[in-house]
DNA sequence: TACCTCTTGACTTTTACTGACTTTGGTGTA
DNA sequence: TACACCAAAGTCAGTAAAAGTCAAGAGGTA
């Protein structure tokens, strides 16, 4: 067996035994009791714990520093899901404002809401960014933003 | 637990208790209550009870010397237009998400409004940007998106 | 083989904490 | 008044304790 199956495997163990759906750990700690280089951890966090996935990570360095994995209910089904799932690596201005404008008509998303993710990707956001990697910054920055109204 | 973690839960619990929002303290006494290094409490009122986070701090040396820590509670969309104007034309990922949180602890924005600007600024979406441009680029978000809370 | 995922370790950055030394203000005394 | 002395708080550099980053290599699989 992978050790990264095995971190996932333990973290998972950790998320479920919580009532909070969060798991804390101590990076060094926690590699240690499992055998492996430290920076694993960040892997496995990393490719494996992804908003994407429908996890949010928090941490702390120095002293008493810590890694916090917070699980987001997410029922697979969810139009929010579906949604952020079909925005892809880019997308442009036009179709993203038609989304979060669907968003609000659906009822999805509150109206505060639209409005912040509107300006987030608005022009002058944007043209503060190069050209050629704006398509992909207002996809992320979207997803994002998508992602915490589930 | 750290001891900073213990010397801000005490400035705040003398805050709450004070009418005016001040708490008057002792350094060396102080220090001595919770069983650390003076200069430990300078360093814990240097990273978190900065005008930044809403505090502002007055003291004085010599005999019967003391330390003031005042809260300030900022109003109105002036107060928003003050914050927008300082943050300039760039602003780093630590010092963004501690005036997200202030505006968030001074009722100025909602929670979900404050969890939209975490989400637009996240490190998932800055990590989607060259890193020369990223301090500008939150800078530009966070400046549109507390435009229209205004 | 070529490619992808996994794994590691060296190095960086951030945060916490301390102690030696400095500066400032008050008080007593010649 | 001028000076000495004491009692505060301030500063800063150094150390330690964490997590983050990244390049390089290992191992498996089409």
């Amino acid at each position: 067996m992978r050790i990264s199956d095995l971190i996932t495997e333990r973290i998972l163990e950790l998320l479920d035994e919580s009532d909070e759906s969060i798991a804390e750990i101590q990076r060094n700690e926690f590699a240690n009791g499992i055998g492996c280089a430290p920076s694993q951890i960040n892997y496995v966090l990393s490719s494996r714990f992804t908003p994407e996935h429908g996890f949010i990570i928090e941490s702390r360095r120095g002293g008493g520093g810590y890694i916090k994995i917070k699980r987001v209910v997410l029922d697979g089904s969810s139009a929010i899901m579906h949604i952020i799932n079909s925005i892809g690596d880019e997308i442009d201005a036009m179709s993203a404002r038609i989304l979060i404008e669907n968003c609000y008509g659906s009822g999805l998303i509150d109206k505060q809401s639209a409005r912040l993710m509107d300006a987030a990707i608005s022009k002058n956001v944007m043209h503060s960014l190069p050209p050629e990697i704006r398509a992909s910054a207002r996809a992320s920055i979207l997803k994002e933003m998508l992602l915490i109204q589930l």
